[in-house]
DNA sequence: AATTGTGAACCTCTTCACAGCT
DNA sequence: AGCTGTGAAGAGGTTCACAATT
């Protein structure tokens, strides 16, 4: 399989969206002018994201909303059910159990794990909160695939070296820190503080 | 002042943090190739992204942590106290109040808008909750320069309209969609559905 | 001897522009 | 006539490689 650019995967889960939201529009047919004006990008770079993958539209009348959603669903990976386990149940961590964004998609928290003892055995939802130190074992019964740290940016790369060790082949990092991972591994980071920086260095550097 | 591009300024915030930490541990001085070691990235990418804002190392020598650290922290605005806003105060909005690391870095949470009757005059934290329909009232009053918009999809365009006519410059928007903004304002997005989705797309495909 | 700062080469991603379908 | 799909051109970002400096 061709090498696709995280951008070109990106801008598809934007033109998923989008078309989700045109659907329960009922809206049935798009052009990828319409959906570039919609997500802010030009109407050849949607194509040409499109082409590396197949051909979903018919020319002279563009793409079927229902039929080109589809098609990124499957490019995406979207249609199975990924089992996804949270480490480190703090603020962040809560507010991600909660969020029902996740669920939609096919994105299932069904392990929470700490290593903080008066968490351990208390419940976020329906959910147990499990001992980090048993990982390996709670990994494996529930067949997690994603893992969710949002940790101690201290404690992170240790973190992530036993999911890995366990067999974890993508993380979602929200310690604010670059981490190391074995080859094979997917690590996406979740950084609000280099977003909010850009800001400032926007703010700071605009006019002139 | 020359264009300068989002990957160069996001590193930026990167090597920030990887200084504070070599600081923390007492190190004095650092070379590009340590930091790009650190930070996943090549020596010629770090002096690259420096070398666009001054000379800040010595050769044969190296960088001093400190100084590299600070001329870092002033290119990006970082001394700076900047009053935010949060619109929307649910699941993500609360994490975000109780989230430490942006006051640490001078983004201080000063306003908190909703507009569920509910909780409209309830505190959290320190903070009460205000109605949205007065945002540019409380916005001039606490001089707010950066709004956090993290409501549901739906309204989060007209919040944004709202905000932007109230004299916002700057918005980090959680809601998962595009969002058009006037020239002059700049928008930034964080997706958690986006990175999950990449992370989906690389399960999914991998192994040929 | 070590390491920076940077022009030039290289590579990747985006946009153009138009042939080809419907 | 309208819109897609795509090779070619263009723009932008990254890496190379080496002169300059400590």
């Amino acid at each position: 399989m061709k090498k696709i650019s995280d951008s070109t995967i990106s801008r598809l889960s934007k033109y998923y969206r989008t078309l989700g939201r045109l659907i329960a529009q009922k809206v049935k047919t798009v052009s990828s002018d319409e959906i570039a004006e919609i997500d802010g990008v030009t109407s050849a770079q949607v194509r040409k994201d499109l082409s590396f993958f197949g051909t979903f539209g018919k020319r002279g009348l563009g793409y079927s909303t229902a039929d080109l959603q589809h098609n990124i669903g499957k490019i995406l990976g979207l249609f199975k059910k990924w089992n996804v386990a949270l480490v480190g149940v703090g603020n962040i961590g809560h507010a991600l159990v909660d969020y029902q964004e996740f669920k939609k998609q096919g994105f299932e928290i069904k392990l929470l794990l700490d290593n903080d003892e008066n968490k351990i055995g208390t419940k976020v939802g329906d959910l147990e909160i499990k001992s980090f130190s048993d990982a390996p074992t709670h990994l494996e019964d529930e067949k997690i695939q994603i893992a969710i740290v949002a940790v101690p940016a201290n404690v992170a790369q240790k973190v992530v070296n036993s999911l890995t060790d366990a067999g974890v082949r993508a993380i979602l990092n929200f310690a604010p820190l670059s981490l190391k991972v074995p080859d094979g591994v997917m690590i996406k980071n979740e950084n609000m503080s280099i977003e909010l920086e850009a800001l400032s260095y926007f703010l700071t550097n605009r006019r002139k």
